[in-house]
DNA sequence: CGATTTGCCTAAAGCCTTTAGGTATCTACA
DNA sequence: TGTAGATACCTAAAGGCTTTAGGCAAATCG
């Protein structure tokens, strides 16, 4: 009876890779607990239920991926800025789609802090990128929105190979569409 | 031991129905059996299986979009096209959380002919949208999948309550989203 | 070195999926 | 109108996932 070594982080951490090989969605306390070799019943111990888990790896991702974007951001600002960060959303989500879909998942109830807060650090980066475009409130917010769902939208559709059907490759499209929403920042709300 | 009167059509509309009340992710054999009152094993001859069963809903959803999408565009150009497709997929969503859901689900091995028929009837409606811009390739392709972008990742994230934490109110930023984005297509590859 | 905490285990109940095979009801044709 | 065949729904059963309850052994601390 050899101990294992399980916590709460570590089974996060495990199920964050677990999504990426087998989808989000296939993430089970019982596919857990086989590949720790260990009975399912222990994983109780460390995680409410698969709720909870769920938002564990949620949390993981979108800490992860606010990290990364924190890093890109470091030293740039307008253009370059958003084409960073928009770049480090896509990237992620082709590294690791498991993980961004989990990133993406609205647990019910939402009461765990270090996932609220994890949230509100995306949303500050973006509205750190869009210092590099003086706008005015509600502007700033309505772009923030945007930007956030062309973005969001973009990888999704993309991952899920709504892409694939025409010419060009969905990569060529992206920076010209990041070019074009740069513009469109540049311009907004002025004659 | 009266017969109810399933088939594949009824199991997906009313599955459809289930979907908006209880979530499509809750969306299961069990329920609706239970909802017809009959005994689970019996829907396992209209319906392949779970998985069947989701892409029949997917069907219905899209099906239905593509639907009032046509019916909105007749007539239409330009930015009042854009702006009355738009609204069209952003009312459904709200309207019906568990079939737009639905619809955005991709299902493994896609076999369904209808199911792929639908799509395709929904990238034509955009690509006649934007036939009101006069944009070449890869300008138009480009312009697609951007305005499916945002549209798709608003709604998402509004429905996901992502919007909810800032001024001003989510309905408020859509108008002016679609406004800019009409901007940027009439101005898209122009000095 | 003994006591306490805690990590992992066995057991069990409940729900969902899916298949196999049976009975009752509808339909269509003589 | 009666009956043969098709078919709609049923019972039974096996396998998987979730979650709770209670127990033994291993780590930790005085």
């Amino acid at each position: 009876m050899a101990r294992v070594g399980l916590s709460g982080a570590r089974l996060a951490q495990a199920g964050a890779e677990l999504a990426d090989e087998v989808g989000f969605e296939q993430v089970t306390v019982s596919a857990l607990a086989r590949r720790f070799d260990v009975q399912v019943a222990s994983l109780y111990s460390h995680v409410r239920n698969s709720d909870d888990l769920k938002t564990r790896i949620a949390t993981v991702a979108l800490t992860e991926l606010a990290d990364q974007a924190s890093a890109a951001l470091a030293g740039r600002a307008g253009a370059d800025a958003l084409t960073a960060m928009a770049d480090v959303y896509r990237t992620y989500a082709h590294q690791h789609p498991g993980r961004y879909t989990a990133a993406r998942h609205t647990p019910p109830a939402t009461n765990s802090a270090e996932y609220i807060a994890a949230g509100r650090r995306h949303s500050e980066l973006w509205r750190a990128v869009l210092r590099g475009y003086d706008l005015g409130e509600p502007a700033q917010t309505d772009a923030v929105r945007l930007i956030g769902s062309v973005v969001h939208g973009y990888v999704t559709l993309e991952l899920a190979g709504s892409f694939s059907y025409s010419a060009p490759d969905s990569a060529d499209s992206w920076p010209r569409i990041l070019d074009a929403l740069d513009t469109l920042l540049r311009t907004w709300s002025r004659p």
